[in-house]
DNA sequence: CTAGAAATATGATTTATATCATGTTTTATT
DNA sequence: AATAAAACATGATATAAATCATATTTCTAG
């Protein structure tokens, strides 16, 4: 981690995405007055687990993933994000330590804005609070929903549906195919919650099948309909 | 469901444990006006999955699961709540459809709290927000603990910490080792996201290794210690 | 009070998936 | 460029847990 200039919140191309993007005058001065911003290099741990949260971070540029560690060691991937997302607010709401660590998974620019600042901008600003509800209870819903699979889809379907989910939050590339992020097996067995084998056991099955082609890290989406019907999803 | 006769909001016992303890004078009295009271029999549904919320419940008395269908149909419980506790936020404030039914396990009184009201009162009251974001980051931080869980832990600790949340969501008896809950085997399968004959047999087990006694549906931790180390949880 | 239907229990079998083992390729480091 | 280390790949094996099958008990409705 190293301290960086200062980016002006004002004109963050980022902000516009991020629930701040309706703070103006006074709360975005405040917020960009008392805040600091960091560089985190790849592989750089943003936060971690069991401490207590100092304040807010705001992606500027760069994406995260959000990690819990099982008893095992093994780590659960929770979520992925990307700039315009804020992160480290679970923990800073509920009072709780963090429940889970933060990891830059390419180079980052974050920005932290501490803690009473934030609080302070809620209290005057209800629009932010009703911004952060949904958030919250969109994040809950994504929560319950991979509850659900977990315990009842087979690991094929849940693989699917994380190459679906790596699409959807990141993107392509032009082509509109191929996966703009990268990651290990490792990582992706993380996110489908699996040995990292069976995640590079099926990656090969969807390959096999026309689904996929792979290079790399790189996965190609190419046969789109086949994928979501192997992801099994209804409604 | 039947309608019953009105709960008088200011009075009411439940609403000292709830999110609305602070509240008082012309917001309170707003929603005691426009909320309407019924009763839901055991087995009765308060909400299904699928539709739209119209308002938020609160619970005056009973208990209620609330579960998500799985594709083969197959329920996922997500929570249990009980007197006090309030019943589809999470859809109304992310403004999308109930990604859960809500259904009685007991005679239930339940208020409901038209939405329009709801949204005014968190509007003007700065401290229902605080409680509502609380609220959902302390659900957010449990229902990823256990997709941690399911991704990595073994049936019988997932058992084990089920019947621990049995006793603390809803106590026990006053020999502090009776669960007050009675499930039937299939809802508790569905907890622990288990095959339901997987959960008896896990229970027939415990029951032989003195840690549990059962008698019907009721539930008799009788080692609380060795239920605790079977359920293997660390911090 | 009895018949039928659920719910519970338990055994036998199958299957999905983890684990173990080993080889190959890619990436990092000196 | 050479060497070590990590990541990837794939086969063989073990095992946890689901499924199938069939009693038995408990609940429910007529």
């Amino acid at each position: 981690m190293k301290a960086t200039k200062h980016l002006d919140c004002e004109h963050c191309e980022s902000r516009y995405k991020s629930i701040f993007c309706d703070l103006k005058g006074e709360q975005l001065a405040a917020i960009n007055e008392h805040k600091g911003c960091n560089i985190y290099k790849k592989g750089q741990t943003i936060f971690s687990e069991g401490f207590f949260p100092q304040g807010i971070f705001c992606i500027n540029s760069g994406k995260v993933k959000i990690a819990q560690a099982g008893d095992n060691g093994r780590e659960q991937i929770m979520r992925l994000t990307k700039e315009g997302d804020i992160l480290g607010y679970r923990a800073l709401l509920s009072g709780e330590k963090y429940s889970a660590s933060a990891v830059a998974l390419e180079d980052c620019n974050v920005c932290l804005i501490p803690k009473d600042i934030f609080f302070k901008v809620i209290e005057s600003e209800t629009s932010l609070s009703m911004q952060i509800m949904k958030l919250l209870s969109h994040d809950l819903g994504k929560a319950e929903h991979k509850i659900t699979d977990l315990a009842q889809k087979p690991v094929r379907e849940r693989m699917a549906e994380a190459i679906l989910f790596l699409k959807e939050t990141y993107g392509t590339e032009p082509d509109g195919k191929t996966l703009v992020i990268s990651l290990s097996r490792e990582e992706i067995a993380n996110i489908v919650g699996t040995a990292t084998e069976t995640a590079i056991r099926l990656l090969s099955e969807f390959k096999a099948d026309a689904i996929i082609e792979l290079q790399g890290k790189k996965i190609k989406i190419v046969n789109y309909d086949k994928l979501l019907k192997t992801a099994n999803i209804h409604d």
